[in-house]
DNA sequence: CAGTGAGCGAGCTTCCGCTTGACTT
């Protein structure tokens, strides 16, 4: 059950008797020795009197939460709470058998009065860190914003990055690639080599290139060669001789990875499985209740004894003896900060089930195989590969060509880790090279010149940026999933297609903090608190006299925030300023503007939606403000109306418009530019096009309903008006051309199966039929969904009860559960409907339930459901 | 959907880290 006493979470939770205090909404009394006002959250009271219930009849107490800081801290917290008469004990354990529960229970000792501090000092420390800095960003940026020292530090990487990637200039070079054949009795065979060198000069390749100047950097020795010299280089050496001059062999082995730790099964979730680290952790949430993984919240590489004999069993049933590691291998933690209160996340119990035999099925089944296959993958040998790299000359230019054998494959057999750069996976295939040596004359089948251009640093990805979190210590595993939905929450960072996006507000609240708060936003903040926080706990440091400074000295956080808030002006911080652009951003209350000076007049132009800082440069922005000093571009006249069709950029991004709004006519037609069409390309038949739609195609050949193409909020779709039936939508491929799709198209469009917005590819199609619905003739079907096992009818949905198995599923059964889903139907789309109103947007993943259904609209927020879904 | 960027004021927002269950699809 976690925390069962905490600092209240928001004004509701405060108790009357504090209310008016001026300490009241930090929960800690800054006044008294930071003393923490401690609550029984809402959905806590329940535990809390089952426990205390439960108490009256026990003869002791047995105090059994994980053996790390949080976990001391619940135990101190239940004694404070139960205040028991009996004798108490704690006792810890790592795995759950019960040679282990034993052992525990004869070895308990008492609660860790130092280490309970440490906690109560991190907890205090953070709420103070959060609740002093918010409300500063709430009057100088905009209402609802956040900040601490975890996600600061976080969106500060996300910002630094896109900094990089603005300054960031790009450089070419061209370089030589050879396609040779080997002639030799032996030595046949085709292989690449790529030129290196030029009369004993390296060819410069992208490490030669400073990423700000997009030049070569300075005094480096490097030949860099454009496309003309490339092209001449190639003309001089085409037909002349070629020789291996040199070749070399390295011998490498390499080892498994350690088994899963929370923050690393996100990571390659999110590679392999495209897995946000919220589905990851929902589904790790469902193996781990089912029986098949051990727990998933976890920073340790162990692995229990047990698991480790189950792992290699597993290899030499599937392997052989072959591919076992010659000793049982045993992984360290290393990470900043772990805790270590669980084991590495492993397949359950002391023998696997391999994937085919749990019957999982989708993401289950898909994150089951991971884990399995990284596990046992722990206990297999070493792989070992051969580097092989040749050198060749022709002329006055050094080749090289370089290959990998895999002698003996080892781990690699079960289980290769994957990468954020999808050219590094490339280094795990085997490149045969004939077997060459010195002296060798091959012959040159091709001879080519390439270009290429350095690349700007990849944005973060949910994989990268927990990666980068962890590697600093900085959040927790229960935490790594949910400071990403807090950020994109907060409208600090959009997901575009798996990468992670700052916004203008976040490069607003980063400079701030970074002016005025260095300390705090820097990722070494976390490990020095831990520092302390373990000195705490040993008894090296008190914990009081640590607060005291942080807080309440000199240069204590209650003064530098009191400080600050009279010397930042809410207009500069408010405004975002881009090297490349003269225009400034502002952040202003419905979301960030531009504003420019146009001689003494000031002019403002609203930001689209989904914008960032990423697609600003300077020809938009100057378009955005022409738009509003000289009127929007004009296409050109409609051929019919006669009317002009002007093309603009709104809120939701570029659109067309026919004719001027006027008194009588306040609503002219308007109509998105799709994807693709820009205002740049846009033509007058486009625009005609555009606003003409919905376009009727014809009606279809079965039903005689309308079929029409149009766009909506979520892209071009077609659409087949069935009557009674209702309307079937489908959305138009990329390659589909909303404006002149045929009715034939269409109809194939409208034919395949709609696409689930949540069920992933996988799981679209149903577990199983039960038959006709008695009522309606319609199927009943058995579905996996987010939430489970589900019967479906039409549009109704049923849970199925807990441990029904899906085999055992009658329609009997299933009619039973669809008619009382029906019968209360009424009720559930009535409530659906207000909470759809107060919701507005549909806001993207939520941290938290409460900011889920809260009525605040950040501005970006709705960004990544739209591109994602 | 295709704007806005002023000012007032009551009441509120906000942190990190531990966790399951109530809800719906």
């Amino acid at each position: 059950m976690g925390h069962v006493r905490d600092l209240p979470q928001s004004a509701t939770d405060i108790p009357a008797n504090v209310k008016g205090e001026k300490w009241a909404q930090l929960g800690v009394n800054v006044e008294s020795d930071f003393e923490p006002l401690y609550v029984i959250p809402k959905d806590k009271k329940k535990i809390v009197t089952q426990l205390k219930e439960a108490l009256k009849s026990a003869d002791e107490l047995v105090l059994a939460t994980d053996e790390d800081r949080e976990g001391e801290s619940i135990s101190w917290h239940l004694l404070q709470l139960l205040q028991p008469k009996v004798p108490v004990k704690r006792m810890v354990f790592h795995e759950i058998t019960q040679d282990a529960i034993r052992k525990a229970l004869k070895n308990c000792r008492t609660v860790d009065e130092q280490l309970v501090r440490a906690q109560e000092t991190r907890r205090i420390l953070d709420r103070l860190v959060g609740y002093t800095l918010s409300p500063l960003l709430w009057k100088k940026i905009a209402k609802g914003l956040s900040a601490g020292r975890v996600q600061s530090v976080a969106v500060r990487l996300l910002v630094n990055r896109e900094r990089q990637r603005r300054a960031f200039r790009q450089g070419s070079y061209w370089d030589l690639k050879a396609t040779l054949e080997a002639k030799g009795k032996e030595a046949k065979g085709e292989f690449e080599a790529k030129l290196t060198t030029l009369a004993g000069t390296k060819v410069a390749n992208g490490s030669d290139f400073d990423p700000d100047t997009g030049q070569i950097v300075a005094g480096r020795n490097v030949v860099l060669l454009n496309e003309t010299q490339a092209r001449e280089l190639l003309e001089r050496l085409t037909g002349k001789p070629w020789t291996v001059t040199d070749l070399e062999e390295r011998p490498t082995t390499r080892k498994p990875a350690p088994p899963f730790t929370t923050s690393t099964l996100q990571q390659e979730s999110n590679r392999k499985l495209r897995l946000s680290a919220r589905d990851t952790m929902r589904v790790a949430q469902n193996l781990y209740e089912q029986g098949y993984i051990t727990y998933m919240r976890t920073d340790s590489v162990h692995l229990s004894e047990q698991a480790i004999a189950a792992a290699r069993s597993c290899v030499e049933q599937m392997y052989g003896k072959n591919y076992l590691s010659p000793q049982p291998r045993q992984y360290s933690t290393k990470s900043k900060g772990a805790q270590e209160a669980h084991e590495a996340i492993r397949p359950a119990g002391s023998s696997f089930r391999t994937p085919k035999e749990t019957g999982l099925s989708g993401r289950e089944f898909d994150l089951y195989d991971l884990i399995w296959k990284r596990t046992v993958a722990t206990q297999m040998a070493d792989s070992r590969q051969t580097q092989v790299i040749v050198q060749l000359q022709v002329e006055d230019a050094g080749f090289r060509s370089s290959g990998k054998r895999i002698d003996f494959p080892g781990f690699l057999r079960a289980y290769v880790e994957g990468y954020d750069d999808p050219e590094a996976a490339l280094e795990d295939r085997e490149v045969i090279l004939p077997p060459l040596k010195k002296g060798d004359r091959p012959d040159c089948k091709n001879l080519e010149a390439i270009g290429h251009e350095t690349q700007p640093p990849a944005r973060y990805t949910e994989a990268s940026l927990v990666k980068t979190l962890e590697s600093e210590g900085i959040g927790r595993p229960s935490t790594y999933a949910s400071i990403i939905g807090t950020i994109v929450d907060r409208g600090y960072a959009q997901i575009v297609s798996n990468a992670l996006v700052p916004t203008f507000t976040a490069f607003a609240v980063t400079a701030l903090l970074e002016q005025h708060f260095p300390d705090l936003v820097d990722p070494s903040f976390t490990s020095k608190m831990e520092q302390t926080l373990d000195d705490i706990a040993t008894g090296e440091a008190a914990w009081l006299p640590y607060l005291r400074k942080f807080y309440s000295g000199d240069a204590g956080l209650e003064t530098l925030v009191k400080a600050r808030e009279s010397q930042i002006e809410a207009n500069v911080a408010r405004t975002v300023a881009f090297d490349d652009l003269e225009a400034k951003v502002r952040i202003g209350s419905y979301g960030p503007y531009i504003e420019a000076q146009n001689g003494s007049d000031t002019v403002t132009a609203s930001i689209p939606k989904d914008w960032t800082p990423a697609d600003l440069d300077a020809e938009l922005v100057e378009k955005l403000l022409k738009q509003k000093t000289e009127g929007p571009d004009k296409v050109g006249i409609h051929p019919e109306t006669g009317e002009p069709i002007y093309v603009k950029i709104g809120p939701h991004g570029p659109y067309v418009q026919l004719g001027e709004k006027t008194e009588d006519k306040p609503k002219p037609k308007q109509a998105s530019l799709p994807k693709g069409v820009t205002p740049d390309n846009l033509t007058l038949e486009t625009a005609v096009g555009l606003l003409s739609l919905p376009r009727l195609l014809g009606t279809h050949p079965a039903t005689g309903g309308k079929i029409q193409a149009s766009i909506g909020p979520y892209g071009p779709y077609v659409v087949h008006d069935q009557g009674k039936e209702g309307k079937d939508y489908r959305s138009l491929k990329v390659s589909d051309n909303v404006l002149t799709v045929t009715l034939e198209r269409a109809l194939e469009i409208l034919a395949e199966p709609k696409k689930g917005r949540r069920t992933s590819s996988k799981s679209k199609s149903a577990l199983r039929e039960l038959g006709a619905h008695p009522g309606d003739g319609e199927p009943v079907n058995i579905f996996e969904g987010p939430y489970g096992l589900y019967v479906k009818h039409g549009k109704t949905n049923a849970g199925l009860p807990e441990g029904q198995k899906v085999e055992d599923m009658t329609l009997d059964k299933a009619l039973e559960l669809l008619a009382s889903k029906e019968s209360s139907a009424k009720k559930s789309t009535k409530r659906k409907s207000t909470k759809a109103s107060a919701n507005g947007n549909g806001t993207a993943t939520t941290a938290k339930k409460k900011t889920a259904s809260s009525t605040r609209k950040t501005t970006t927020a709705s960004k990544s459901k739209t591109k994602t879904s």
